[in-house]
DNA sequence: CGTTCGGTTGAAGATAGTCAAGAAGCGTGG
DNA sequence: CCACGCTTCTTGACTATCTTCAACCGAACG
């Protein structure tokens, strides 16, 4: 990890709550490396990040080795959010990341406790919202439903024709509570359903919205 | 549902924090019949509710039917805190409940902003933390592990010898994501492991806990 | 005493996992 | 620029797990 330089940068600040406003004021920017810690399980929760620029996974270990992802955070979104004293998932970069880091503190100090949180309350709301599809998908959904559900917040985010995936097919496998051999052949049943196109492993491109759209619900 | 009587009763009430102090003094008291429906999925998030008595269970149903529960309330349990302007789970009576219900307007102006938000912080805390749990062990735990967890947290819930189960073997299969076979199975099986037992299908006591802790994990 | 409802059990089938091999991309260094 | 090694992804064959469909059991109730 690399501390870059504390800074207010105009091109990625948001000044739109109290939350934003305090990591445009208060917070440090950090350098993180390909998989690089972030934060680890069982860290005390002391921290807030915002993503500048990179994917960051949440990520738990259980004791015999197996691996859930909680989620992927992307430029602009809040994490480091969680309920307890401490850390249950842990937090890595995917790729290089720059990251916002404020001192919940000295957040508060600033920006007054009712302003504060009011915002955090905001943001762990996108954090349950995310949760709760989240537990739908793993209860409920089938691999070839979870991969084309997964598929599509990809594709709905970027506004490109193409889109990217951030990630291997390790960690897609874990946030989808797969292995990576039924995610491989589930992408490659919906690409020969021609209903995404894969021009490289990491990019693709859907070509049937509605059906990709009915597995997804 | 039968509207009782608003009430402030020294027994049930637990005044700690801004919002159960708001849930005695503002709070209606509501009798739900068993699988009476509290809320629906989608209505408008405006009340929030604490079980004094009886057992609530929330769920979501997908278009084409698959039900997952969310999760069960016991008395003291805070419920209806969702992200979002409305509901993505519904609420139901799982048997006849006794339910205080307070507006989320009214509690705000009585408690004011900031204590009240941080006390909706820490209810919404316990349900992240849930939800958390909830990801995992749909995400990564075999059937055996996942009826294994739930009779544990049944089990530690209850100080009595014998713990009793509020739900049927349906509720329990849309909670662990699985089918009411498996879930049967499963029971069957962790019993012919001498691991609980079940004199009836709605109680039963652990017989070696490590066993069930381990697979719990 | 029959009916209903919730739970259990069995047999067969589908879905996802495991193990193993092969292909394709990627960076490094010759 | 090509060759090599490494990693990631894909594919195949087989197995385990879970689901489905169906029958059965037993307690609760009229």
């Amino acid at each position: 990890m690399t501390l870059a330089y504390p800074l207010t940068d105009p091109r990625t600040a948001r000044p739109t709550s109290a939350l934003a406003d305090a990591f445009e004021r208060h917070g440090v920017r950090m350098i993180y490396a390909r998989n690089e810690e972030i934060y680890a399980q069982d860290d005390e929760v002391e921290l807030l990040y915002r993503v500048v620029k990179g994917v960051v996974r949440t990520s738990r270990l259980t004791v015999d080795g197996r691996r859930q992802v909680g989620d992927f955070y992307y430029a602009g979104d809040i994490f480091g959010l969680e309920p307890g004293p401490d850390h249950r998932f842990a937090a890595e970069a995917l790729d290089d990341c720059e990251i916002l880091v404020v001192r919940r503190s000295a957040v508060r100090a600033f920006a007054g406790d009712a302003a504060l949180d009011r915002a955090i309350l905001e943001a762990q709301r996108l954090e349950m919202e995310r949760l709760q599809e989240h537990v739908v998908m793993l209860g409920r959904k089938s691999a070839r439903e979870r991969v084309a559900s997964f598929l599509m917040s990809i594709a709905q985010r970027q506004s490109d024709e193409h889109a990217d995936l951030a990630m291997g097919r390790q960690d897609m496998a874990d946030y989808l509570g797969l292995t990576i051999e039924t995610v491989s052949r589930m992408l490659t049943q919906l690409q020969g359903d021609a209903i995404v196109e894969f021009p490289s492993s990491r990019r693709f491109q859907v070509r049937k919205w509605t059906a990709l759209e009915a597995l997804a619900a």
